[in-house]
DNA sequence: TATGAATGAGTGTTCATTCAT
DNA sequence: AATGAATGAACACTCATTCAT
């Protein structure tokens, strides 16, 4: 009997085809960026007919928006999963840092489909609306982390969250996603294991200077 | 005659014309990226034939290193021009954040660029030699900075040059690239005036805080 | 109970699909032509699987010959309902010249049905026999009116009776089918209502004067 | 040597070769339609680049648009050199007559490409300026004649020359675009010889009754 | 030094038709 | 009888680069 559970390739299964379509063009468009991603390519690995990314997905750039979204989720969803509300404010906010650095250093992926967007100055985010809603519980969670904080003593007084965790996201995604430049500047492989975790222990040390009331470190 | 000085187009003036190319380029492969530039579009602009371009600059590629190369002496020789070595450590740590916050303000192609070629791995800035030889006395320069600071008494010990400008230019360069992401996500323009502003002072503020002993901000 | 009469679409039921697909079929075909006309936007039109068109009609260009014989059947029944044999010959002349101009100007996709059968130089309706029979009677109408036209001492005698009818039709269906390019060759809107007036009545002027003994008029 | 003149394919020159694009495009334009039409069959028959063909007419529709205006000024120019002006008012009619029927059935291709116009509703000539230049001295030249003929007192007044001109280009024009499906209701072969001999000849008969003061024909 | 003409491989997208259920 | 999934060939248009003068 010829199980519908096969890997490679169920036939005639809609959400599945949808499935390969999306993990292709996430590959895809990460490694090339959205003008340099090949619809052939995504068609040829998905192991679909090229029409069938059209009917499942509009064009290329919805397909795009699609897979952004799709990255978005996964990364607010693990964020979640660290349930920051259950830890006291100190540990909480090193595990957020941590949590994002290693989260970027272990997807690129999202590295990249970040940064082609924003190479399109947000085109296709601006229309979704998935991305609004799913980043309002994000917003209030760093939000409550620092109120907490502040409540308990350990964090100083008047730090903007927003600007918080866009620093805390700089510092690791400008470091990965220009590493290679920088390698080259500093005469020396930035992506090596030893001086990424040079890295993560600067950021780390940055960001606690900042929030801590007496950064005794 | 013939004048050297005429503006629109010197004809066979090799060095105007190499000159008119790159402007044209860089203008192209910062609003494009490598891929998406168009070898026409930068002929057109610089006014000369599509041929020149070649004979002058090789490949579309080879072009592209002299863009970068030109993009990556300017903000070096601007850099030099601010004379930290004559500033007391702390105006002079403070001048050199500002500089980088306002020179990728205004320089968004520089940005642009430097992104394209991390995108690319640094392949094209691996072979080029004058970008290490541009960088030692920018690397040296932090160095000293740092060093003066901590005989002086005002900046801790134990600070790496390296990571802590890599830190300056990740806080400006994150949120100027990735506003437009960012802006979705935070619901309002950070793009606008003063949310540039408020940037600018939460990186200040952040860095000096690693950085001085005892920062009392 | 499924009810029959149920409009908008009545589950298995063979002769209405039959006709949804027909009537969806030649508004499409009149709007696009044979080769611009899509099959999907059939089905969708017909609010029926794609895969029915092809059980039913065979494929495109048989469900192309089906549109077009029902045009053709539409046309000649309603010509019929004129009972011109009952009219006295100019009276009735004057019926089939009238007729003629408001059929087409109402039924603008026959006009477009034809015109595109012709574009393939009759290949499908050569095939038809259905075209064939239905219009013997139409022709010997015709020149049963201009028999009693002459017989009564109204008409002239040597007019061939479908030079006749050509030219009525040409009359109105050249206008009607080129009124965008002689728009623009006029510079005045051709099918505008007091435009469509005049060529209605120059139509009549002019077959009636070539038919007519003594166009007194 | 080789000669400039060689007929097939002169390289490098830029004038031959717009030539030979707009040959080979009004000839698969009349074939096959706009929409129906291969770029890259005008490409290869034209035995350029396709890429040529974007570079000298923009783009497919803009070539039909080149097209057009030149098949009209081809009509427009035969009509010129019939040299009305210098014929008697039903010498002149006469010969205007008998030009239209043979031009339209020498040249089909003007037929077809009209017809594909219309198809569009006239939305490439509405964009282009030679055709309304090109058509005035036209249309005077019409009303001139039967000014003319009026006072030689041979032409009925208050005839309309626009819709007389209509009529003579309908008469001709549906009989041979739609001679194809007349064909096959008249059940006899309306391209032969005879057939078009006889269909010039009504046409003449009935323009000229309509125009003539005392159609003794 | 400089030019305008030319190329060929490749892009995203579309479509009538058939398959599997 | 009816459906949703799937196909492969084609289409208009683009691009970095080279040729001929």
């Amino acid at each position: 009997m010829t199980s519908k559970n096969a890997k490679p390739k169920p036939a005639r299964d809609a959400a599945a085809t949808r499935k390969r379509i999306l993990k292709a063009a996430k590959r895809e468009f990460a490694m090339k960026g959205l003008a340099g991603a090949r619809v052939d390519e995504i068609a040829d690995r998905a192991e679909i007919n090229k029409r069938m990314l059209y009917v499942y997905f509009g064009n290329k750039e919805d397909l795009f928006l699609a897979v952004l979204e799709e990255a978005y989720a996964d990364i607010r969803n693990a964020e979640q999963e660290l349930k920051l509300g259950h830890l006291e404010p100190v540990e909480a906010l090193t595990a957020l840092i941590r949590f994002t650095w290693f989260y970027y250093l272990k997807h690129p992926e999202f590295l990249r489909l970040v940064n082609s967007e924003n190479l399109h100055r947000a085109r296709h985010l601006k229309r979704s609306a998935r991305i609004k809603e799913m980043h309002s519980p994000f917003v209030k969670m760093i939000g409550d982390l620092l109120k907490r904080g502040v409540a308990t003593g350990v964090f100083r007084r008047g730090i903007d969250p927003n600007q918080l965790y866009i620093s805390i996201a700089a510092l690791g995604y400008y470091y990965l996603t220009n590493r290679f430049t920088l390698s080259v500047i500093y005469g020396r492989n930035l992506g090596a294991a030893p001086a990424l975790d040079d890295r993560r222990m600067a950021i780390e040390d940055m960001v606690l200077r900042t929030v801590l009331k007496s950064p005794d470190i």
